[in-house]
DNA sequence: GATGAATGAGCGTTCATTCAT
DNA sequence: GATGAATGAACGCTCATTCAT
């Protein structure tokens, strides 16, 4: 997506390649170091391009930090939809659900830190653009919820709201706390014991009899999202 | 505390009060604003001091963020063991416990952002230092959720430090995703939804009939921690 | 020469015009005022760039200093052997070094005194390479007066130290006692009298034979240095 | 000397008492790290005073230089007649005046340096009245020398003017160039040296006898300076 | 389309000086 | 007489941005 940044380069294809080449040395370097700390300087350098250059394909440094932001929260409503592709049962979607969101950000924790460090540093509109698109994301879970307790599987009236921040926070909280969990568990035995006590709460009696189910067959069934790097090996905070 | 920030002005009264005085503007425009863009010549105005003696009681502006943060973890520290003064029932406990934390983060939206935007901005051996003191408010409330497991009112094979994670965040939230929550409820609904949600998960029989027969009688048992400032009525994003 | 000193351009023709010109203002500003009077708005001032742009060629003030000592330095080192070169007589070649000498610093007053106030003013390593420069400067002063005894003109057991340094030191009191000299006289008869009451002290008999010829015959025989500007106009102290 | 310094305070002992207690610290640090680089503030530590009563004593910073600088030319001043006194041999009284004031400048090398570096820092009329006590001290040795060109012992066609520079630059050296002579030679030697070079250029045939004899009793004839200092032990440059 | 040398506003910081105590 | 907390002008330096090539 190309919202709103203008470039004076004007052929498409060559607007995306340039700005994948140096926003993607951005979202590194603004997560380890900051935005405000990094220069275009060392963004081009990283890069392997020119400061004119940058400046040829965004019209000054918030641009860059917008496009940055957009690409992260772009990669999360991308990888959850590809995740529940062909599964129908709604706990399993569920579980697929928060399985790739914590993915997502394992794979991404700079990215993810950015968004909770930087987004207020965008002017007011740019910040209200991208907490849509955060509530995007949070649809896709409370979506998956919805269907669990239209299936009978959660209590009928549970604070689906939320719940789906509950599940919101505990994903990004992998990178948030990074610092913490990464000594002690890795993130699919992360997202396993986050779901079962966090899914307790709302099973019904027959949800409960189904999670049991599954969760003895499969420690983890949902499969890794594909194409997704390693979780990055840079320190994370 | 004065933990290792240099002075010039070597009276400890004078140090108190001068720091309180800069750094409560400080917390307020880091929090607003971000730390890198605010300048000390916009915290010294604030402060109604002149830039120079902000230079007499502090090294750098580094040392001005560090005295930020921990007087705001400095005030977790504070207001929960003081919400849990006099009560004995566990359950109880708890619930003020979360109830006192909420409102400290809601009287100081500001504070709880500048920790997670700005904490990276130390040099790491303050960093771990922050860290060490967010881990002793967590064990005040993993001691609250022990309590009630030994207490029985718990499943005794409750994952204490994924729980205790999920209450943390479920108070930051607040803060974090004050932008949404404001304009839905108030802080005192937040945690009565917030406790029902996630307690219900991990909750005995016994415990689960304690819980309902408190909530019948009264919707916030637990009395507002003193001596709060109302939350700021500053735009919190 | 660029020793040592960084520089974010990369270009060496660039680097040699731009340090030049900004050099050359740092001496005159040094000189006269000193160095921690001159600012850096001054130099850019002076040299007609921007304070900016010194910061790309540059990487702090002392740096400034440094080049600026260097340069005043690699002029003495230019400007002696060049004046000997196709002399053969020791006594000319003597007298041709210091006439030399004396007038690349009556060129450069300011440079000198510079280098006599403001040696200090760099880290120790950098002082310890000024010094050496220097003492390479002394070698060709004392290399002249060897050959001076090694011909027989000066006594076999005058000291070479002490005399090197009491000639070295006549040369820089021009500079340094400018205030008092330039009333009395100009930098040639300050040389023919300085030389005639030195070397009256080494001449053996015959060498003061020789040194008589040559006095009576050209007041100051040796030619004044080409490519010198004319002693600065600036005031000297 | 108060000379033209303003004092808020006006008990003349004190003025004295408080003024030595502070120049005393301002000369060893101006020495060694430069006017412009030291702070008020150390002075005031140094000197185991206050900021605040350094102002009573003195108007601004640039009264401490000139007060400095006073106080090392009248040592000079005040040493070298000592020096001479009870002597009337005109070789001995020059000697021994070159002597003395070698011997100042070791005990001092700190402010030697100060006033090579730090005289141009003070305002055009205060500079007049510090060359004009250089002159004074000049004048001294100058009229040693006139005593020996009298009594016949110099030629009578010497160059006095240049001869007197000579010698207070070589014991000005000793200060200029510590670096290099202190690793050589002890002061006396260098002034044994000294005078053998310098004095063999100007000595009559009947003054060479007188110098030889001299020389061959007694080595160092003169008597060190009572009162004085040793030497320094901080490093000179 | 791409480069990177050049600009200068604006930052963090220092320190001589004042003045209430 | 003595103190040292308070002031703020002015410094060195950075870095987003421009534009000639």
């Amino acid at each position: 997506m190309i919202s709103h940044v203008k470039s004076k380069v004007e052929v498409p294809e060559l607007i995306e390649r340039r700005r994948a080449q140096f926003i993607d040395a951005a979202i590194t370097l603004f997560g380890k170091q900051g935005y405000h700390v990094t220069t275009i300087r060392e963004i081009a350098e990283a890069a392997g391009v020119s400061i004119g250059l940058i400046y040829q394909y965004v019209q000054d440094k918030e641009d860059i930090l917008y496009l940055a932001l957009i690409s992260v929260l772009d990669a999360y409503e991308r990888e959850i939809p590809a995740a529940l592709d062909g599964l129908s049962d709604p706990l399993e979607r569920l579980s697929a659900a928060v399985h790739a969101y914590c993915h997502v950000i394992a794979a991404n924790v700079n990215g993810t830190v950015l968004a909770y460090r930087e987004t207020k540093s965008l002017r007011k509109e740019r910040r209200a653009l991208i907490q849509e698109k955060e509530l995007k994301t949070n649809a896709l879970v409370a979506a998956c919820i919805v269907e669990c307790v239209d299936a009978g599987l959660f209590d009928a009236d549970i604070d689906v709201e939320l719940l789906t921040y509950q599940i919101v926070m505990f994903s990004h909280a992998w990178a948030l706390k990074a610092w913490r969990f990464r000594t002690m568990m890795n993130v699919d035995e992360y997202v396993d014991r986050g779901l079962k006590l966090m899914l307790h709460a709302v099973l019904s009696t027959r949800g409960k009899r189904t999670f049991a189910r599954r969760a003895a067959n499969a420690p983890s069934p949902v499969a890794r999202p594909k194409n997704l790097p390693e979780p990055s090996l840079l320190k994370p905070c």
